[in-house]
DNA sequence: AACATTTGAGGACAAATGTCCTCAAAGATA
DNA sequence: TATCTTTGAGGACATTTGTCCTCAAATGTT
């Protein structure tokens, strides 16, 4: 639960009677190397704190292909936002890559939460706010990095994930083909 | 005002009282076309309403030419969002590609609005949501269309931009060299 | 009106990336 | 252990896109 509270504490100085008020509503769920947090076609239902381990989200394309969005490591919030936000079937899966473990909120209470405590409102702006500022931040890399620049960001950023996602899904991420990826990784390896 | 207003109750149902008592925080604005609402370097302090007009937001790419990221429209918002939230120098500029009418609010009273109301922090923290959403829709625009669809996608979701911008700036928004986008018209006019 | 500047189309060639394929190594399974 | 499957590297060629350039039409300026 420190963890947790360490990062509420990044968006605002919530107390601890607040903290434990709040707590109560957060589950423990454990998640398998390869089980899903999120399946694509149902409601996002739920916001998950990552407390260990690392997944991956991903869509289908239109040709039914897996294209990886996201990696999401430990200490940060992972959800369908989008399905979340607007109660709707969810466009992406969100999967385990590795045995993970997660402090887990339900959408309902949550809503609560907002509508209970003025501090919880702050939080869920701030939290919109940064989702909002890292998906800039991504679409700003997908507009003006090269494949090979974003390759060598992935590397000096997550480098975690080299060891744990297949080159395969790297290279859906990277936005190439994987035989541009071991074009990069021949180039990068000189 | 009632253009703000009906765009308002699209994210609640704000009361009349609170309305008025909201609306005095809002200036009107006029900006003549190529003149700026954002200058890069400086600290977005306004959100602004767009009654009337058209702008459009670039940065400088590492070449130091002009990227356009977005086209902004009638009836809905404009602000250096990153700049807003965090308080830090914009990398945006936002211009006005033809005479425009804003309805303009500053940071300091935003703020205000947030901590004296209940129905502002609904209004603050669904704005996030939406702006994260039309960011995530551009990402996904960037990572699965290919120029040609992105064009006929502007052609058909904002066709009043292709007469109102410039050919350089609509490839540098589609994210190829005027060259490409010169082919790509081609081949849609047949 | 005469001239300069900007803008958009498109030719020629180079560079980057994709498609399709094969092969070898590593893992999984019976 | 023998075999099957998956995974990653990379060859050969096609396609796409970029770079550099020219030209004509439109626009701006004196």
């Amino acid at each position: 639960m420190e963890s947790l509270k360490m990062f509420l504490r990044t968006i605002t100085n919530i107390s601890d009677a607040d903290f434990e008020n709040t707590i109560k509503y957060f589950q423990s769920q454990h998640l398998a190397k390869n089980s899903y947090f999120v399946l694509p076609g149902k409601i996002c239902q739920q916001v998950a704190f990552i407390k260990k381990g690392t997944l991956r989200t991903y869509y289908l394309n239109e040709n039914a292909e897996e294209v990886t969005s996201c990696f999401c490591i430990e200490n940060s919030l992972t959800t369908s936002y989008k399905s979340f936000i607007l109660q709707q079937p969810s466009e992406l899966a969100i999967q385990a890559i590795e045995d993970t473990e997660l402090l887990v909120i339900d959408y309902a209470d949550l809503q609560n939460l907002y509508q209970q405590s003025v501090v919880w409102q702050k939080i869920g702006r701030t939290i919109a706010e940064r989702q909002y500022i890292v998906m800039e931040q991504y679409a700003s890399v997908l507009c003006n990095e090269t494949a090979k620049e974003k390759y060598l960001r992935l590397l000096k950023e997550q480098p975690s994930i080299l060891n744990k996602a297949s080159i395969a899904d790297i290279a859906t991420y990277l936005g190439v083909t994987r035989r541009t990826l071991s074009r990069i990784r021949k180039e990068v390896t000189q």
